[in-house]
DNA sequence: TGTTGACCTCAAGTTTGGTTGAGGTTTTAT
DNA sequence: ATAAAACCTCAACCAAACTTGAGGTCAACA
Protein backbone atom coordinates (compact mmCIF):
# COMPACT_ATOMS: atom_id res chain seq x y z
CA UNK A 1 0.00 0.00 0.00
CA UNK A 2 2.61 1.99 0.74
CA UNK A 3 5.47 2.15 -1.88
CA UNK A 4 8.82 3.49 -0.85
CA UNK A 5 11.49 5.57 -2.75
CA UNK A 6 15.48 3.89 -2.10
CA UNK A 7 15.51 7.59 -0.14
CA UNK A 8 12.29 6.53 1.85
CA UNK A 9 10.15 9.41 1.02
CA UNK A 10 6.81 8.02 -0.26
CA UNK A 11 6.13 9.11 -3.72
CA UNK A 12 2.64 7.92 -4.43
CA UNK A 13 0.23 9.87 -5.39
CA UNK A 14 -2.29 10.54 -2.82
CA UNK A 15 -6.25 10.00 -2.69
CA UNK A 16 -8.50 12.60 -1.89
CA UNK A 17 -8.95 10.89 1.50
CA UNK A 18 -5.57 10.54 2.36
CA UNK A 19 -4.88 14.37 1.12
CA UNK A 20 -7.95 14.80 4.09
CA UNK A 21 -6.78 12.76 6.81
CA UNK A 22 -3.33 14.30 6.57
CA UNK A 23 -3.90 17.76 5.61
CA UNK A 24 -7.01 17.57 8.25
CA UNK A 25 -9.42 19.35 6.17
CA UNK A 26 -12.96 17.16 5.51
CA UNK A 27 -13.15 15.65 1.81
CA UNK A 28 -16.12 17.87 0.94
CA UNK A 29 -13.71 21.07 1.56
CA UNK A 30 -10.99 19.61 -0.74
CA UNK A 31 -13.66 19.23 -3.61
CA UNK A 32 -14.96 22.86 -3.03
CA UNK A 33 -11.17 24.17 -2.90
CA UNK A 34 -11.01 22.87 -5.96
CA UNK A 35 -14.25 24.11 -7.44
CA UNK A 36 -12.59 27.87 -6.34
CA UNK A 37 -9.58 26.99 -8.09
CA UNK A 38 -7.54 27.05 -4.83
CA UNK A 39 -6.35 23.63 -5.67
CA UNK A 40 -6.09 20.98 -8.62
CA UNK A 41 -6.16 17.20 -9.74
CA UNK A 42 -5.75 14.72 -11.92
CA UNK A 43 -7.74 11.95 -12.37
CA UNK A 44 -6.90 8.05 -12.13
CA UNK A 45 -8.56 5.66 -15.12
CA UNK A 46 -11.74 5.63 -12.54
CA UNK A 47 -12.20 9.12 -12.42
CA UNK A 48 -10.78 9.56 -9.21
CA UNK A 49 -8.83 12.69 -7.95
CA UNK A 50 -5.06 12.07 -7.77
CA UNK A 51 -2.34 14.85 -6.08
CA UNK A 52 0.93 15.11 -5.77
CA UNK A 53 2.24 14.86 -2.08
CA UNK A 54 2.93 18.95 -2.47
CA UNK A 55 -0.91 19.44 -2.28
CA UNK A 56 -0.17 18.97 1.27
CA UNK A 57 2.10 22.26 1.73
CA UNK A 58 -0.74 23.86 -0.78
CA UNK A 59 -3.51 22.92 1.49
CA UNK A 60 -1.29 24.03 4.40
CA UNK A 61 -0.97 27.34 3.23
CA UNK A 62 -4.06 27.69 2.46
CA UNK A 63 -5.16 27.09 5.96
CA UNK A 64 -2.42 29.64 7.65
CA UNK A 65 -3.39 31.94 5.68
CA UNK A 66 -7.44 31.50 6.37
CA UNK A 67 -6.36 31.06 10.21
CA UNK A 68 -4.44 35.16 9.83
CA UNK A 69 -8.03 36.10 9.02
CA UNK A 70 -7.34 36.36 4.58
CA UNK A 71 -10.67 35.44 2.86
CA UNK A 72 -10.74 32.49 0.18
CA UNK A 73 -10.95 34.56 -2.76
CA UNK A 74 -7.52 36.09 -2.04
CA UNK A 75 -5.83 33.24 -1.12
CA UNK A 76 -7.08 31.55 -4.01
CA UNK A 77 -5.57 35.40 -6.29
CA UNK A 78 -1.87 34.79 -4.29
CA UNK A 79 -1.68 31.23 -5.25
CA UNK A 80 -3.32 32.11 -8.55
CA UNK A 81 0.32 33.12 -9.66
CA UNK A 82 2.37 29.69 -8.29
CA UNK A 83 1.93 27.00 -10.45
CA UNK A 84 -0.26 23.81 -9.33
CA UNK A 85 2.55 21.04 -11.25
CA UNK A 86 5.51 21.94 -8.80
CA UNK A 87 5.45 22.13 -4.84
CA UNK A 88 5.57 25.12 -3.36
CA UNK A 89 9.41 26.11 -2.72
CA UNK A 90 10.08 28.36 0.39
CA UNK A 91 10.78 31.07 -1.42
CA UNK A 92 7.44 31.34 -2.69
CA UNK A 93 6.40 30.95 0.85
CA UNK A 94 8.34 33.74 2.12
CA UNK A 95 6.91 35.59 0.09
CA UNK A 96 3.50 35.01 0.39
CA UNK A 97 3.38 34.43 4.28
CA UNK A 98 5.56 37.98 3.92
CA UNK A 99 2.63 39.61 2.60
CA UNK A 100 0.35 38.10 4.90
CA UNK A 101 1.91 38.52 7.64
CA UNK A 102 1.71 42.58 6.89
CA UNK A 103 -2.21 42.29 6.89
CA UNK A 104 -1.92 40.52 10.04
CA UNK A 105 -0.61 43.39 11.53
CA UNK A 106 -2.64 45.84 10.28
CA UNK A 107 -5.59 43.47 11.62
CA UNK A 108 -3.92 43.68 15.10
CA UNK A 109 -2.67 47.51 14.48
CA UNK A 110 -6.78 47.75 14.02
CA UNK A 111 -7.92 45.97 17.49
CA UNK A 112 -5.58 47.08 19.80
CA UNK A 113 -6.67 50.65 18.17
CA UNK A 114 -9.92 49.72 18.77
CA UNK A 115 -9.12 48.52 22.55
CA UNK A 116 -7.54 51.23 23.35
CA UNK A 117 -10.30 53.72 22.34
CA UNK A 118 -12.92 51.05 24.43
CA UNK A 119 -10.37 51.77 27.34
CA UNK A 120 -10.87 55.76 26.88
CA UNK A 121 -14.51 55.23 26.55
CA UNK A 122 -15.69 52.73 28.99
CA UNK A 123 -16.11 54.87 32.05
CA UNK A 124 -17.91 57.51 29.93
CA UNK A 125 -20.63 55.77 27.36
CA UNK A 126 -21.51 58.84 25.38
CA UNK A 127 -21.12 57.24 22.12
CA UNK A 128 -21.61 60.40 20.40
CA UNK A 129 -21.54 60.09 16.46
CA UNK A 130 -19.29 63.48 16.72
CA UNK A 131 -17.48 62.95 19.60
CA UNK A 132 -16.35 59.80 20.63
CA UNK A 133 -13.61 58.12 19.43
CA UNK A 134 -15.17 54.62 18.85
CA UNK A 135 -17.92 56.14 16.85
CA UNK A 136 -15.77 57.96 14.49
CA UNK A 137 -13.13 55.12 13.21
CA UNK A 138 -11.28 57.25 11.46
CA UNK A 139 -9.22 54.54 11.45
CA UNK A 140 -5.81 56.01 10.43
CA UNK A 141 -5.28 59.72 10.86
CA UNK A 142 -4.33 59.66 14.59
CA UNK A 143 -7.02 62.21 14.94
CA UNK A 144 -7.72 61.41 18.72
CA UNK A 145 -8.42 63.09 22.34
CA UNK A 146 -10.41 60.66 23.88
CA UNK A 147 -10.35 61.92 27.07
CA UNK A 148 -13.56 61.69 29.45
CA UNK A 149 -16.80 63.24 27.81
CA UNK A 150 -19.55 64.94 29.64
CA UNK A 151 -22.31 62.78 29.40
CA UNK A 152 -26.15 63.45 29.04
CA UNK A 153 -28.55 60.82 29.21
CA UNK A 154 -29.53 61.22 26.26
CA UNK A 155 -27.48 63.45 24.14
CA UNK A 156 -26.22 60.79 21.63
CA UNK B 1 -40.66 69.85 12.53
CA UNK B 2 -38.02 69.69 15.30
CA UNK B 3 -39.33 70.51 19.02
CA UNK B 4 -37.48 71.77 21.54
CA UNK B 5 -37.96 71.12 25.31
CA UNK B 6 -37.22 74.10 27.85
CA UNK B 7 -33.59 73.22 28.30
CA UNK B 8 -32.97 73.08 24.83
CA UNK B 9 -32.56 69.26 23.90
CA UNK B 10 -34.89 67.61 20.80
CA UNK B 11 -37.29 65.12 22.77
CA UNK B 12 -39.74 64.33 20.38
CA UNK B 13 -39.62 60.81 19.20
CA UNK B 14 -38.15 59.36 16.37
CA UNK B 15 -39.25 57.75 12.84
CA UNK B 16 -36.82 55.16 11.52
CA UNK B 17 -35.59 56.88 9.47
CA UNK B 18 -34.35 59.37 11.65
CA UNK B 19 -32.80 57.12 13.53
CA UNK B 20 -30.85 55.56 10.57
CA UNK B 21 -29.76 58.81 9.52
CA UNK B 22 -28.44 59.59 12.90
CA UNK B 23 -26.78 56.19 13.67
CA UNK B 24 -25.59 55.30 10.17
CA UNK B 25 -27.46 52.59 10.29
CA UNK B 26 -29.86 51.56 7.33
CA UNK B 27 -33.13 51.58 7.73
CA UNK B 28 -33.63 47.66 6.54
CA UNK B 29 -30.57 47.06 9.36
CA UNK B 30 -32.71 48.61 11.92
CA UNK B 31 -35.74 46.54 11.21
CA UNK B 32 -33.62 43.82 11.09
CA UNK B 33 -31.91 44.26 14.59
CA UNK B 34 -35.55 44.28 15.85
CA UNK B 35 -36.43 41.12 14.11
CA UNK B 36 -33.60 39.84 16.20
CA UNK B 37 -34.75 41.14 19.55
CA UNK B 38 -32.00 43.93 19.65
CA UNK B 39 -34.04 46.62 19.49
CA UNK B 40 -37.68 47.13 20.15
CA UNK B 41 -40.23 49.89 18.82
CA UNK B 42 -43.38 51.63 19.59
CA UNK B 43 -45.86 52.29 16.74
CA UNK B 44 -48.12 55.27 16.04
CA UNK B 45 -51.74 54.59 14.69
CA UNK B 46 -50.55 54.64 11.23
CA UNK B 47 -48.43 51.55 12.57
CA UNK B 48 -44.93 53.45 11.69
CA UNK B 49 -42.30 52.85 14.09
CA UNK B 50 -41.19 54.92 16.53
CA UNK B 51 -38.34 55.19 18.94
CA UNK B 52 -37.08 57.06 22.05
CA UNK B 53 -33.86 58.59 21.57
CA UNK B 54 -32.03 56.30 24.11
CA UNK B 55 -32.34 53.77 20.59
CA UNK B 56 -29.81 55.70 19.44
CA UNK B 57 -27.37 54.83 22.24
CA UNK B 58 -28.37 51.16 22.09
CA UNK B 59 -27.44 50.93 18.66
CA UNK B 60 -24.14 53.01 18.84
CA UNK B 61 -23.45 50.27 21.56
CA UNK B 62 -24.73 47.67 19.25
CA UNK B 63 -22.17 48.75 16.51
CA UNK B 64 -19.23 48.85 18.91
CA UNK B 65 -19.98 45.40 19.55
CA UNK B 66 -19.70 44.25 16.24
CA UNK B 67 -16.00 46.32 16.00
CA UNK B 68 -14.50 44.00 18.02
CA UNK B 69 -15.91 41.13 16.63
CA UNK B 70 -18.93 39.75 18.80
CA UNK B 71 -21.33 38.72 16.87
CA UNK B 72 -24.96 39.87 16.66
CA UNK B 73 -26.36 36.69 18.57
CA UNK B 74 -23.78 37.28 21.72
CA UNK B 75 -24.74 40.95 21.26
CA UNK B 76 -28.30 40.55 21.90
CA UNK B 77 -27.67 38.41 24.53
CA UNK B 78 -25.65 41.18 26.49
CA UNK B 79 -28.33 43.75 25.55
CA UNK B 80 -31.34 41.37 27.19
CA UNK B 81 -31.11 41.46 30.51
CA UNK B 82 -31.20 45.55 30.06
CA UNK B 83 -34.23 46.96 29.50
CA UNK B 84 -35.37 48.67 26.45
CA UNK B 85 -38.15 51.29 28.01
CA UNK B 86 -34.90 53.37 29.53
CA UNK B 87 -31.47 54.35 28.53
CA UNK B 88 -28.75 52.48 28.85
CA UNK B 89 -27.00 54.01 31.61
CA UNK B 90 -23.19 54.57 32.30
CA UNK B 91 -23.17 51.25 34.14
CA UNK B 92 -24.39 49.57 31.43
CA UNK B 93 -22.42 50.23 29.40
CA UNK B 94 -19.55 50.01 31.81
CA UNK B 95 -20.37 46.26 32.35
CA UNK B 96 -20.60 45.54 28.82
CA UNK B 97 -17.52 46.96 27.68
CA UNK B 98 -15.85 45.74 30.33
CA UNK B 99 -16.57 42.41 29.13
CA UNK B 100 -16.05 42.85 25.58
CA UNK B 101 -12.79 44.52 25.87
CA UNK B 102 -11.93 40.87 27.21
CA UNK B 103 -13.18 39.08 24.14
CA UNK B 104 -11.59 42.18 22.42
CA UNK B 105 -7.89 41.33 24.27
CA UNK B 106 -8.16 37.59 23.48
CA UNK B 107 -8.29 38.14 20.39
CA UNK B 108 -5.70 40.52 19.86
CA UNK B 109 -3.29 37.75 21.67
CA UNK B 110 -4.41 35.34 19.70
CA UNK B 111 -3.53 37.01 16.51
CA UNK B 112 -0.11 38.14 17.66
CA UNK B 113 0.61 34.38 18.91
CA UNK B 114 -0.15 33.61 15.30
CA UNK B 115 1.85 36.72 13.88
CA UNK B 116 4.94 35.20 15.83
CA UNK B 117 4.50 31.97 14.64
CA UNK B 118 4.29 33.12 11.65
CA UNK B 119 7.54 34.95 11.89
CA UNK B 120 9.31 31.90 13.16
CA UNK B 121 8.07 29.98 10.17
CA UNK B 122 8.92 32.37 7.08
CA UNK B 123 12.05 31.42 6.14
CA UNK B 124 11.17 27.52 7.62
CA UNK B 125 7.70 26.69 5.37
CA UNK B 126 7.58 23.08 6.27
CA UNK B 127 4.18 23.64 7.78
CA UNK B 128 4.50 20.27 9.03
CA UNK B 129 1.01 18.78 10.60
CA UNK B 130 3.20 17.18 13.30
CA UNK B 131 6.17 19.88 13.70
CA UNK B 132 4.94 23.26 12.41
CA UNK B 133 3.65 25.81 15.04
CA UNK B 134 1.45 27.17 12.75
CA UNK B 135 -0.35 23.82 12.07
CA UNK B 136 -0.39 22.93 15.70
CA UNK B 137 -2.82 26.02 17.20
CA UNK B 138 -2.66 24.63 20.41
CA UNK B 139 -3.62 28.30 21.01
CA UNK B 140 -3.49 28.18 24.62
CA UNK B 141 -0.76 25.96 26.02
CA UNK B 142 3.02 27.27 25.65
CA UNK B 143 4.06 24.20 23.48
CA UNK B 144 5.97 25.98 21.48
CA UNK B 145 9.64 25.55 20.31
CA UNK B 146 9.52 26.85 16.54
CA UNK B 147 13.17 27.79 15.71
CA UNK B 148 13.87 26.74 12.15
CA UNK B 149 13.23 23.36 11.04
CA UNK B 150 14.84 21.62 8.39
CA UNK B 151 12.71 21.45 4.98
CA UNK B 152 12.30 18.24 2.86
CA UNK B 153 10.84 19.25 -0.32
CA UNK B 154 7.55 17.08 0.14
CA UNK B 155 7.53 15.78 3.29
CA UNK B 156 4.41 18.01 4.58
C1' DT C 1 -56.50 67.26 -2.98
C1' DG C 2 -53.01 65.46 -4.98
C1' DT C 3 -48.66 63.50 -5.19
C1' DT C 4 -44.44 62.39 -3.62
C1' DG C 5 -41.51 60.41 -0.27
C1' DA C 6 -41.30 57.69 3.76
C1' DC C 7 -43.07 53.77 5.69
C1' DC C 8 -45.16 48.92 6.13
C1' DT C 9 -44.73 43.45 5.56
C1' DC C 10 -43.06 39.42 3.76
C1' DA C 11 -40.30 36.75 0.77
C1' DA C 12 -36.33 36.03 -1.55
C1' DG C 13 -31.52 37.01 -2.72
C1' DT C 14 -26.35 37.79 -1.45
C1' DT C 15 -21.77 36.40 0.30
C1' DT C 16 -18.49 33.33 2.66
C1' DG C 17 -17.06 28.84 3.70
C1' DG C 18 -18.35 25.14 3.78
C1' DT C 19 -21.57 20.41 4.90
C1' DT C 20 -25.11 16.91 3.73
C1' DG C 21 -27.42 13.78 0.95
C1' DA C 22 -29.04 11.18 -3.09
C1' DG C 23 -27.97 8.24 -6.58
C1' DG C 24 -24.40 5.94 -8.88
C1' DT C 25 -19.31 4.09 -9.86
C1' DT C 26 -14.68 2.33 -8.48
C1' DT C 27 -11.44 0.19 -5.53
C1' DT C 28 -10.09 -2.85 -2.15
C1' DA C 29 -10.36 -6.66 0.72
C1' DT C 30 -11.88 -11.24 1.58
C1' DA D 1 -16.74 -13.05 -6.92
C1' DT D 2 -18.69 -10.20 -3.97
C1' DA D 3 -19.37 -6.90 -0.45
C1' DA D 4 -17.78 -2.95 1.91
C1' DA D 5 -15.39 1.26 1.74
C1' DA D 6 -14.12 5.00 -0.84
C1' DC D 7 -15.05 7.73 -4.54
C1' DC D 8 -17.87 10.47 -8.12
C1' DT D 9 -21.39 14.56 -9.38
C1' DC D 10 -24.82 17.64 -8.53
C1' DA D 11 -28.08 19.92 -5.84
C1' DA D 12 -29.56 21.52 -1.68
C1' DC D 13 -28.78 23.17 2.76
C1' DC D 14 -26.51 25.90 6.79
C1' DA D 15 -25.29 30.30 9.47
C1' DA D 16 -24.42 35.22 9.78
C1' DA D 17 -25.68 39.73 8.63
C1' DC D 18 -27.81 42.01 5.80
C1' DT D 19 -30.02 43.94 1.23
C1' DT D 20 -33.49 44.03 -2.39
C1' DG D 21 -37.91 43.96 -4.27
C1' DA D 22 -42.93 43.61 -4.71
C1' DG D 23 -47.11 45.26 -3.46
C1' DG D 24 -49.48 48.28 -0.54
C1' DT D 25 -50.23 52.24 3.19
C1' DC D 26 -49.26 56.71 5.39
C1' DA D 27 -47.77 61.40 5.95
C1' DA D 28 -46.19 65.90 4.59
C1' DC D 29 -46.28 69.58 1.65
C1' DA D 30 -48.01 72.68 -2.14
Amino acid sequence: MTEKCPNGVMSRELSVGEVAERSGVAVSTLHFYEEKGLIRSERNRGNQRRYPRSILRRVAVIKVAQRTGIPLAEIAEALAVLPHDRPLTVKDWSALSRTWRRTLDERIERLTRLRDQLDGCIGCGCLSMQECPLRNPMDTLGAEGPGPRLLEPDAV
